[in-house]
DNA sequence: AAACACATGAATCATTTGTTACATTCGAGG
DNA sequence: CCTCGAATGTAACAAATGATTCATGTGTTT
């Protein structure tokens, strides 16, 4: 499941039976280690493959490349997790003369794409589930998100009390915020969604929260975020954007992944929720 | 995010409070950018932070490693996708019982990714472009979303709130509602969001706007749909959900672009905008 | 105000890195 | 046998790297 898709294999491959004997050990060694071509040194490789720094250097020349570096380049690019999106911003940026909008558009949705693979990324699943734990168990779920972020709160709520009704959802209207947090204590979960620059308000409650003894889960852009502070699970949201907001994208998919999880550990049977819910609403004539 | 496994991050961030100013930023890079760390050079990685090579050098002493190629060394392994990295992987995947919560993930993930592909395609950039330049030249821009509509919606009147005062949420609060829609008409928009299953109400109000002639923007899930029959402009949005209710990333990923392109169109300076609203905001000490 | 500890920056050092010029080896053809 | 030429090894070089030392600031305590 290495790398393989580096186009300085294909070279590689191709160049390979006109090499010399020496050349074609190292050639050998990278088409079997190319993980190692990106991470350690010309002298390291050679050391690896049984031969002389020199050789590598000359396989790199034999290549059609002007030196070591331009060899290893691709490799190196290959390992990245996140994607080469700085140089796609720079292409598109330059693209910007010609066709402002539609430049501005494909450059949103690779950015957004980034944001979903980065925010549900692998290395995070077992926050997600950790996360989800705590929040089954416990007592009641306050949610809390200002600003932009109000928005994944709000439908992290709106999905939540579909199936339960232990899940609250704090806001500031009529100034009633502190009365919301009254009694909480460790029993209870907060589920905080903030970003850079972090609201004070939010910050405080957070703190608030943590002093009670209630278990939190962060939802931020960062793990050294004020909200992440005295979090007990941190989930670090990617929120990158192409225009002068940064995207919510992210942190709403990780609520609605959050939720999912929460149905799963519940034991409740998804499509029996959506028909009640579905049922109740249409009594009321909700629908169309 | 990347490679969160490394067991260095952990202590970067328990040791971040008690570092010195100049340390802390070249964690804060480290943790932003871990890749990097497994990738360059120090002195690249100072540079990249804003830092002084030998402040690097110093954190890595101040963490309690020997060298800041120890420091670096984690960071390398994170990034092999073979090796030792890949068993633990596995061996994180296998345990307990979640592999039902797991390739839930694993499949939201490949869900949400087609949502935003799906919803920011090519195909509907025309529809894009067109809407941005109707609700441009409208007077005011009305915005509709109910139930888990309301998330995409509150987000694109917040957002549009930041950099000009004519768009207006609607919302059904203290049964308000028809109020709201008083006097509007074809000189106005009205952006609607909804899907299946179809609020009445918001059908009603589309089509009460729609005979005083507000031109329309639908984001819906249907060419179909009945938010987007009046609708002069319609955005369909992939919605699919691996869980029990419709995801509402694509839409939110689609409001988001529309911000974009109406900034664009209305010839605002994006990086202006941020500031004065960041400005305004921390003079009433909502950041911090 | 003075003294102090500490953080930061500049400069320096030894080491490592990639490259290249030169020497050596090896095999084929006269 | 010798010579030529390519392939390989060796060594030397400049550039870069990481660490360290010293000097300068910066804020605090007495």
């Amino acid at each position: 499941m290495q790398s393989r898709d580096v186009q300085t294999i294909r070279v590689l491959v191709d160049a390979f039976p006109g090499l010399s004997p020496e050349l074609q050990k190292a050639a050998k060694f990278i088409l079997d280690h190319p993980d190692d071509v990106g991470l350690n040194s010309m002298r390291k490789i050679a050391g690896q493959a049984g031969v002389k720094p020199a050789t590598v250097s000359r396989l790199s020349k034999a290549l059609g490349y002007d030196s070591y570096e331009q060899l290893r380049e691709p490799f190196r690019q290959a390992l990245r997790k996140s994607g080469p999106g700085f140089a796609r911003r720079l292409q598109a940026v330059q693209r910007r003369g010609n066709d402002v909008s539609h430049a501005m558009f494909e450059e949103m949705r690779a950015v957004e794409l980034e944001n979903i693979a980065g925010s549900l990324s692998d290395e995070q699943f077992e926050v997600f589930e950790e996360a989800a734990e705590t929040l089954c168990s416990s007592r009641r779920v306050y949610v809390l998100g200002l600003r932009g972020a109000f928005a994944p709160a709000f439908l992290f709520h709106y999905t939540h009390q579909m199936f339960g009704d232990k899940c609250q959802l704090l806001d500031t209207r009529a100034g009633m915020f502190a009365d919301q947090l009254r009694g909480i204590d460790d029993r209870d979960a907060l589920v905080v969604i903030s970003f850079s620059p972090y609201t004070q308000l939010t910050i405080d409650a957070v703190n608030y929260a943590s002093e009670s003894g209630v278990q939190i889960v962060a939802i931020t852009d960062n793990l050294l975020s004020p909200a992440a502070h005295a979090a007990k699970h941190t989930i670090v949201v990617r929120n990158e954007s192409a225009s002068f907001y940064h995207s919510l994208t992210g942190a709403l998919a990780v609520c609605q992944c959050l939720i999912a999880l929460l149905v799963v550990k519940s034991g409740r049977d998804s499509v029996k929720i959506v028909r009640e819910a579905e049922k109740q609403l249409s009594r009321i004539s909700a629908y169309w």
